[in-house]
DNA sequence: CCTTATACGGTACTCACCGTACCCTGTGTG
DNA sequence: CACACAGGGTACGGTGAGTACCGTATAAGG
């Protein structure tokens, strides 16, 4: 079975080139990454699938795992408009309920199996960072935020990327440290009530510290 | 060059066993982590340096990356006391830079490349992680805080194991989703100022927001 | 319409490495 | 002293990355 490359509609005899062909292989790819994850992902399978051969993809991508991160940047659709539930607490949750799922499903392991096999590389990392790579966009963080300001349940300097992109940094860690399994909801919980609302509500400087910016180098 | 696996001492005609060939083994193993990385850690080169063969290496670990793992915890000595500079904002920085450059030398590569081979595996993460894995222990952290809290630096009840974290989450994650080199000592500044400082500081409630403990699920 | 550079398609091949299978031999134990 | 067992030597199967040719369809250019 499926040892045609090309659909039964289409002519036997037309060779594809240049973007017909790098389609079809992208398509390929997606498909094998989709059924096999990222191990399955062989140049000599996604060949044969796109009914072509291993040259065709070595002249576009270096690698096997260029390859997978260009198929996966398919894969990701840019499905994150940010929630809107009226409080701050509800929007966190809501945000990280998301991306937990997401980093947990299928589509969660071959991103995780990409960033393995990209070992630090920070091109490769860089295209699988931006396409709603991790279910959950900082702008979205940062609107959401926005609401909460304007809502008054959150302090104006609060609004920071840094600060705002905390909880999926946190999320992320625990897929990082402790593998596979989905993170348990008390953990998402834990997040935004011990540590996300608390860092976002009160930064009235109550405790003696030197000035927050421009450290002296300690 | 390097073709005898005993030390010249050794009579070569002694074969070991037991406790002392698994030495060898992991001597050699980490030898070649510290010199070729993960990806040159091949069960045959590993068996030629120990001076013995693969069966000997697959009876005591399944597979490639177990070894590694084993190999790395002698590598990761213990050697995290926290710093006590006077001021927490001192501390902070001082254990994120600790970590930072545990992170970016080629300890940390290994430690990274062998998280990454370890593919989610919890089983292998869970050894990775407590021989002063990252550099710097959540005990640490919390000893660290602890001091701050007596101080009246920080609030008592940011004493707490997913609070104390959030620095060394934050600064995982930047190596996660940009890559190797080094994190500019700007980020670190921006982690402590931004966010940890912040967070310990003030948690009163002073934004109307439902109870922080039992959530409702939204 | 013919020529030509280019990219496809087909195939075969090298190389490295994982993991396994034998088989012989040294060693500690009963 | 016999024996089970682990170590050592070696070879092998299997897989997948990446490379090398070579003939040929196709698009571009004269």
């Amino acid at each position: 079975m499926a040892r045609a490359g090309r659909e039964p509609g289409q002519a036997a005899s037309t060779r594809r080139r240049g973007a017909a062909l790098e389609e079809a292989i992208l398509r390929a790819a997606a498909e094998v990454l989709r059924e096999s994850g990222v191990p399955g992902l062989t140049m000599d399978e996604v060949a044969r699938r796109a009914g072509t051969n291993k040259n065709a993809l070595y002249r576009r991508w270096p690698n096997r795992v260029a390859l997978g991160v260009a198929a996966y940047r398919r894969l990701a659709a840019a499905r994150t408009a940010p929630p809107d539930t009226g409080s701050l607490r509800g929007d966190t949750l809501e945000m990280l309920r998301r991306a937990n799922s997401t980093w947990s499903s299928p589509y969660g392991e071959i991103l995780r199996g990409l960033i393995a096999a990209a070992g630090g590389t920070p091109e490769l990392l860089a295209q699988l960072r931006d396409p709603a790579a991790d279910g959950a966009h900082e702008a979205a963080w940062l609107t959401l935020l926005g609401r909460a300001v304007a809502r008054g349940e959150a302090a104006p300097e609060a609004l920071h990327p840094r600060v705002a992109y905390v909880p999926m940094a946190l999320l992320r860690n625990e897929y990082v440290t402790l593998g596979t399994p989905a993170v348990a909801d008390a953990v998402l919980t834990e997040i935004a009530d011990e540590v996300f609302l608390p860092l976002v509500r009160g930064r009235g400087p109550q405790g003696g510290t030197p000035a927050p910016q421009a450290p002296p180098r300690a």
